[in-house]
DNA sequence: CCTACCGATCGGTAGG
DNA sequence: CCTACCGATCGGTAGG
């Protein structure tokens, strides 16, 4: 299976050499993201989260201003790990490219970094709707901004011409978004890798399942 | 808008002349799919429900006999609404007509109760992840049940010979199911009939996004 | 990063 | 269906 995009490897690991509290705020956040991802934004304590990490309860707060701040964290990079990748999928792809190729790639590294960062992915759109309202109001936000570049992506494959007449590009968008995020809720890992679910979600959307007649 | 299925109104909804306990507990249900739709699991209290409705905290449990029961009936009946409806629209169809026609009733049916039935529906699809393991196991089989109902409408289509070759059905059965249920997330209800958008996402995932070249 | 703690809230119950 | 209440847990803080 090879790599189609120019996306480099995941996300803001530190180094084993970064300072130690940078590497603990890493690992704060990894099992955060696990935990809000299994139980929920209010299910899970600030206890919870130390014990797995292996400290205290209070110590979280040397790390971290508050339980909001710490799973505001986690959910908006639950958005920016894979919105950086399906940029970076798009800038390499070479002007004057077909509008549908650019959003098959786009979809590709929507896929690769979904289930890469399936934690923080999975914990943002699970925990969206039932984070205090001030938070929801930010992290809307985020996620629209996320959104209006696939809406970019297909109102490109519009003026092109590519888009059948009659197609609702609004629909269309969440449709997308709708299937693709839906895979963290069935995907097998070892049976459908990222790329493969892509190619389908892709195929299903764009050429129809339907055999034409 | 003129009703395309068998299907009649919505729900167990008690009469009028139904006995007060069996309304209260409809409201009471009522109010607690809104807020543990709107809250999510863990963040609506047992007060919060019972001051919506009218009574005091203690009160629920003349009704239900633990949190935990009146948040599964909510949503089971989250999917049994839309369950029924759909299983009563294909029945409507006669012997023998084409199978895509009959998916394409189906996701009418399930987009018209989906919406109809909002609030349950939605928490139903929000809280699933977040609640105890035992409910979750149990609603887990709930689920499959009326999953399985999408996969036999494809599997039926996939012999009839009217899918593409090569659709993967199986992510064609999670694609239409998470592009119909991500609709709760985006739809206008000013702008868009639950009926006008079957059609536009049966036309996605089965014609294609793509104009033919 | 830990200890020790506070006020608030929660699900649930007894007794009426 | 209400009152009054209990034990448990939570987010957060002071002081080190």
């Amino acid at each position: 299976m090879v790599r189609k995009t120019a996306a480099r490897r995941p996300p803001p690991r530190p180094a084993d050499s970064a300072p130690l509290h940078e590497r603990t705020r890493r690992t704060i956040l990894d099992h955060a993201a696990r935990l809000f991802r299994a139980r929920g934004y209010a299910s899970t304590s600030l206890r919870d989260i130390a014990t797995a990490t292996g400290m205290k309860a209070g110590s979280i707060y040397y790390h971290f201003d508050s339980k909001e701040a710490l799973a505001e964290t986690v959910m908006v990079q639950g958005i920016a790990l894979v919105e950086e990748r399906v940029r970076s999928a798009i800038a390499a792809v070479p002007e004057g490219t077909d509008p549908l190729v650019v959003i098959k790639a786009a979809m590709t590294a929507h896929m690769q970094a979904l289930h890469e960062s399936g934690d923080y992915a999975s914990a943002n759109i699970r925990c969206y709707s039932h984070v205090p309202d001030d938070m929801k109001k930010r992290l809307r936000k985020v996620r629209a901004t996320y959104d209006d570049l696939w809406g970019d992506l297909i109102e490109a494959a519009a003026r092109a011409g590519r888009l059948a007449p009659g197609i609702d590009t609004r629909a269309l968008r969440y449709a997308l978004i709708g299937m693709m995020n839906w895979t963290l809720e069935w995907r097998r890992p070892a049976d459908d890798s990222p790329d493969a679910l892509a190619g389908q979600l892709y195929r299903v959307a764009f050429e129809g399942a339907a055999r034409d007649e």
